[in-house]
DNA sequence: TTTTCTTGATTGATGGCTCAATCAAAAATA
DNA sequence: TATTTTTGATTGAGCCATCAATCAAGAAAA
């Protein structure tokens, strides 16, 4: 049995605490003593490990985009052909560990952070370019270079907009019609420019 | 001149003031000292007009939602086809003084702050509404009904989605690329699916 | 003067952050 | 083994700044 100091499962557990936190404030105007009792610790806790509250925010941002990663990753590792890769990516997008109601809102608060915080802007950025750099990885061999941007700027904003418009809903996401709707959307395109496989 | 309260002046310079505040901030959070300061009165002033602080910030998005609904009837007016009035709607989205910085950044925090708030969350939900039926006014006679729901939401999402993305970048807005993205995916839709005029 | 308009001063609450002190367990020493 | 020492983990209390909201009183206008 390895033994291990506190450090790690405490940065994990305030981690999940403020992803919970912001998930149910539906922004980042979350308290860290909120935080900290979610996590069954003291503010000053959180403190210790994570110095100031922008800290322990940017450590949740990177850890759900470094899910979302990982999953992207392994999706595409499964995929057959390119346009394959494609609609890997954009299942992932929706896959039931990443379109519910506290990442959706995670996501939108992160996105305003962006506006005031350059390191939060940074990580969208390198989201966003892993995000272009996956689609096209699938879209260039079916497409010319120039239809093949314009369709991932094109599925890339459909999913940042399903996700922004399903923060207005109530219930539970649908996520099987999101993805009906980007496929739909991609096949369309394919189906009018697409070289002929 | 006619004579008029303060009251209508101050209010307006209130909110312009407001919005201005919370462009350059990129969210709400921004204090009532800020807001008055920026329009020339005490923050006093700024409570004795609206009362408190989210009265302000409701006047304010409502506010936006005016303006955007009094471009979206003029234009609409103007159109002469049904497509034609897809296209109105889709134009005064990315209209020039809709589609600014300041703009976008307040569209993102009303987002946001409906998360949280009912009244916010309300009128948004009013604003999607409406896009929904200018959009179905324009599809309907042009495609089953199936097809035009799944096109009015890619058209909804895929604005959305372009204001969203639009947040993470500097410089000046590309409205034109914008336009022929939600162009494109309109006539691509169509071409397939519509019926023949 | 009466009414409208405006503000400075104040208050109450909130919340990030620091710090000295405590506790427990491990490591070193005897 | 028994002891002392060290170190990491943890917290309660409190400082300090910020800010929304109020109020009573002053200026301006009618």
């Amino acid at each position: 049995m390895p033994k291990l100091g506190m450090e790690p499962l405490r940065r994990r557990t305030l981690i999940d605490a403020a992803l919970i936190a912001i998930g149910e404030r539906g922004s980042l105007d979350v308290t860290m003593s909120d935080i900290a009792g979610r996590a069954g610790v003291s503010a000053a806790l959180a403190h210790h490990y994570f110095g100031a509250k922008d800290d322990l925010l940017q450590a949740a941002m990177r850890h759900i985009l470094s899910e979302l990663g990982q999953e992207a990753r392994a999706a595409l590792a499964k995929a057959t052909g390119p346009v394959e890769r494609v609609r890997a990516v954009i299942a992932v997008s929706f896959s039931p560990s990443q379109f519910q109601p506290e990442i959706i809102a995670a996501w939108l608060a992160f996105y305003v952070e962006a506006q005031r915080s350059p390191a939060t802007r940074r990580l969208l950025r390198v989201y966003a370019r892993r995000l272009h750099s996956n689609l096209m990885s699938g879209l260039l061999p079916v497409l010319p270079r120039d239809d093949a941007e314009r369709a991932a700027e094109g599925v890339a904003a459909l999913i940042d907009g399903l996700y922004i418009r399903r923060a207005l809903k109530d219930g539970a996401p649908d996520a099987a019609s999101a993805i009906a709707l980007v496929l739909d959307y991609l096949d369309t395109t394919l189906a009018q420019r697409g070289k002929p496989s």
